[in-house]
DNA sequence: TTCATTTGTTAACTTAAGTGAACGTATTCT
DNA sequence: AGAATACGTTCACTTAAGTTAACAAATGAA
């Protein structure tokens, strides 16, 4: 388990095994059955995840109805907005399947990084890369049409599709379920011809 | 000038006259003219930029078309997409009014964070943040219609739906220039009743 | 197992965005 | 100044998404 997390990490800093044991030490590996929500909104919560397997949810309830604004799956880095805003959450997190997890908060990594400056410089250079990769994200969804946005996610996350409940996609790729629907087949008529 | 990139940091760390100096002494300061274009597709560029004054837009062009995709206006931050990501620019940055701007690249940063450590750390809380407001946007774009997005426009930033031209904000909202002036009349005629 | 809820799909109808064209009005260039 | 280009709006028409409703299948709970 801690393996998954070390392997990650290799990929922006070498760990010694001083800091292999720090990071171990700090107790952060947690197991989350489907369902399990997370962060409510209203909640005042500092917890930032990492997911080691499974999947995480993202949503906004409006007007009762849920909008899902993200899929955190393995390997993928999740910071809720309210630890940042140090504001009362405004969406929810859920595991949308049974999921493997490190928590973690910002006195434990103010801890980290006293004791080891490079975790600094891994979480500024992790952030940077996150803000790119969401920048190119949103670039993407801000130029296309839902019709390409379907199309793109499955190829680049075909996982995805098939492992999350239809409805939260069509929210994620920003229209109703019924349009995702009909979308999908036009779609398989288009292939047909 | 130098006093507004100052007040723009003293939100984040105090600053001494050494590390003032230290600024100083970088020469980042530069003054663009209307349409001076900062970065093209393919280049391989890693400056970064801080706008102190006008109006800097990054776009695509697809199929011959711009596809605006943000605006930096006074205090806002901008790294290209290609500066992490270590590839050729995908996407244009240009002035869309005479700007005042700072111009960085790693390597500045890499010897101011050498002698000052905090401004490490202020890099980091700084990505942090961008990260979480980026995502807050993409949330609202991704779980609104273009109308909404356009009167939240106009609460949010009324400056921007002014001073930029109007076939740059349709694609800024994910529209084409016609929608957004058919969207504009209803409005209006929403507004009369 | 049965009953209720959730989920996914289809259909008919409404609303809004895309498209292509026209037209007046800036802007820019020479 | 005059020509050319770019810009913003309007219109008619097409296409796709929103809405409401119905229904079947899957899931969960009693």
């Amino acid at each position: 388990m801690e393996q998954i997390l070390f392997d990650f990490l290799s990929k922006y800093i070498s760990l010694s095994e001083e800091e292999k044991e720090a990071i171990i030490a700090l107790n952060i590996f947690r197991h989350v059955k489907k369902g399990t929500i997370l962060l409510k909104e209203g909640d005042f919560s500092n917890e930032g995840y990492f997911v080691l397997k499974g999947c995480i949810r993202s949503y906004y309830l409006l007007d009762g109805e849920e909008k899902t604004t993200e899929f955190y799956t393995e390997m993928d880095v999740l910071t809720p907005n309210c630890v940042t805003t140090k504001e009362p959450s405004k969406h929810f997190i859920a595991a949308t399947e049974e999921a493997i997890i490190t928590v973690s908060n910002p006195d434990m990594e103010m801890e980290i990084f006293e004791k080891f400056p490079k975790f600094e410089t891994l979480c500024r250079v992790l952030s940077e890369e996150l803000l790119t990769k969401q920048q190119i994200n949103f670039d993407e969804f801000r130029t296309s049409s839902p019709e390409e946005r379907y199309l793109d996610l499955t190829k680049k996350r075909p996982d995805l599709v098939q492992r999350v409940p239809q409805h939260q996609l069509a929210s994620y790729l920003g229209i109703k379920p019924q349009s995702l629907s009909r979308l999908k087949a036009r779609i398989i008529q288009k292939e047909k011809k």
